[in-house]
DNA sequence: TTTAATTTGACAATATTTGTCAAAAATAGA
DNA sequence: TCTATTTTTGACAAATATTGTCAAATTAAA
């Protein structure tokens, strides 16, 4: 499976765009969108939507893959990620809410 | 299933330890732990550690349940969070980790 | 009823995230 | 090659989010 990073610069250089006019865009220096195409740092949830549009990208498997390594990332150091997954998953599918 | 503030609570409870005798071990305010036990505010990682050891509970459980919380949290405003979800445990599973 | 415990909310301190900038490194044409 | 342009790097600044204190209000219980 391709992250986030790889799908971005895949997509920008098919469309032969440079970094310096995606960014723009963006209203970000390009430094900061290297660094997300390297996975160096994880872009905003802004700035996921605009790169959609922008590189004419499906919007939902972008936002499924951004989601999840949002979420890995919370769980990188710990044993019990998968147990915490599992929770997570039947609670939503419960539709469970109880707290603010 | 229980959250993780009324685990919290309903330990504390049992052992008959006030905010005040709980919070001062965590060295923080009881308005904070009075925030954890109700759901209003989450609790650090490391104050999950130290509430299980002086409540006695089940580390694992507490820790599956407070991480749970946490990604729900991430997750609450999406309508892909399922699919991310997914995405992150076959990607734990896979032990995949391209990202730094 | 009054003492102790808990809750509430304003706001302060701290930590994390997101960004800029300038210079270095890599890449591509002439 | 050389030299323009693009990309990357890293130090640091700005913005945002999280975690905390405090004092007063509310609730519970002696």
């Amino acid at each position: 499976m391709k992250t986030t990073g790889e799908i971005l610069r895949e997509s920008r250089e098919k469309k032969g765009l440079l970094l310096r006019h995606v960014s723009a865009l963006l209203d970000i220096d390009t430094a900061i969108l290297s660094k997300i195409e390297r996975g160096e740092r994880k872009a905003t949830r802004e700035q996921i939507n605009k790169l959609a549009e922008i590189l004419e990208i499906n919007k939902e498997s972008l936002i499924v893959q951004y989601l999840s390594e949002k979420i890995l990332y919370e769980l990188k150091d710990e044993d019990l990620g998968i147990q915490a997954l599992k929770v997570a998953e039947k609670t939503i599918k419960y539709g469970v809410t109880k707290n603010k």
